[in-house]
DNA sequence: GCATATTTGTCCGTATGTATA
DNA sequence: CTATACATACGGACAAATATG
């Protein structure tokens, strides 16, 4: 990351996915760049990433915020993954390279949860999903799945319970690697799509939970 | 469109899919934040707006530059294009109100094919296209797709031909609609299919002769 | 390979309009 | 309604990177 512009986005995005700035939170350009040590410009800069990106959202004449998960954006990005990664998956060639990356992030995920490292857990499913949508060979739609991602993990960030909303879903995710390896992509998309329409429950409950 | 940033990004983004600006082209801030009358700053905002939809791209401390279409971009929109369209398709409540759009879209490129009015035909299959993937009611996907669609209007805008380009599948549009009306989804969406095969083979060959 | 000119990256100060207490 | 705070937008400045001769 060359520029100084890329790199705070980064860390700011880092930030927003580990839940350090809270959702609604008003980001001010003047205290911000000044607790960062950097111009107001540089800063609006960032800022029309993370827009771009979902993470913030701006109000004309009033600043950017921190984009508030609500059920209709996880309804929203639930609808996006059945269709990206369903279809990736079901279309895929077993000697795919990013099958390869599917089965070192269960293998992380194993490890993880028998540490009860939930947040190394969360990371590798993360990962594992987006290898799914790197099936598909296409950029553009990896960097379009990794925005949601980011998304999403906005809503995980909200909720506690890590254990739960992580933990149960190592054992499905190295089904669904088998049945690829296997040969079977068709009966391993279905299991995916199951698996999202339990996810999107689980996470749907615990938000209204916290509402 | 309330700011300024915002308005010049529409402006330059008509432009870029206009073809008046081409591809590969450097767009230097000095020269044309003066002949925009806009500050550098304020360019510099618009560039990043352009830069994350895909029709601009960034190298560190060179410049901004108009993307230049390759093949492998056709390949990978055309793999995007039939994840996205197809699947909302064959989900489709024939009910939807998007199914308007679509059939409003069918009539105004047969009145533009009538008059050999290529342009307005080129927009009412964009429109057409674009009610498609709105049938899968998601805001996020909508709007990811708009910047595909974007970018393939870059493409087109390097080829001569309109013509040849629109014209046949004007029809095949109105056949895909009709399925879907009659309560065909899936039938739809293999039709929808086909038509992606042979659009990105028309695209693929005209890009290459003018290579 | 070097020196120069150009351009971007970043920062600052400031004026204006808008939202809110 | 007034006052304050803030975002929007501008122009100037300088260092660093790049391109050019």
């Amino acid at each position: 990351m060359s520029t100084l512009t890329q790199r705070l986005a980064g860390s700011i995005r880092d930030k927003l996915i580990a839940g350090e700035l809270k959702p609604g939170e008003r980001l001010s350009e003047t205290a911000l760049s000044a607790s960062l040590k950097v111009s107001r410009n540089t800063l609006r800069e960032v800022f029309r990433i993370l827009t771009m990106e979902g993470l913030l959202f701006h109000e004309p004449n009033r600043g950017v915020f921190v984009s508030v998960p609500s059920v209709s954006s996880i309804i929203d990005i639930y609808r996006i993954r059945r269709i990206v990664e369903c279809r990736a998956l079901a279309g895929a060639d077993p000697n795919h390279p990013a099958v390869g990356r599917m089965r070192r992030a269960v293998e992380t995920a194993i490890v993880g949860r028998a540490s009860k490292d939930w947040a190394s857990v969360g990371s590798a499913n993360m990962l594992f999903h987006a290898a799914i949508v790197e099936l598909a060979d296409s950029r553009r739609l990896s960097v379009f799945y990794a925005q949601v991602a980011a998304e999403l993990r906005l809503c995980f960030g909200m909720l506690e319970d890590q254990e739960f909303l992580h933990a149960s879903y190592v054992d499905q995710n190295a089904n669904i690697l088998a049945a690829l390896e296997a040969g079977r992509p068709a009966e391993s998309a279905e299991m995916l799509d199951a698996y999202l329409t339990r996810s999107e429950r689980t996470i749907l409950a615990a938000f209204e939970r916290k509402m």
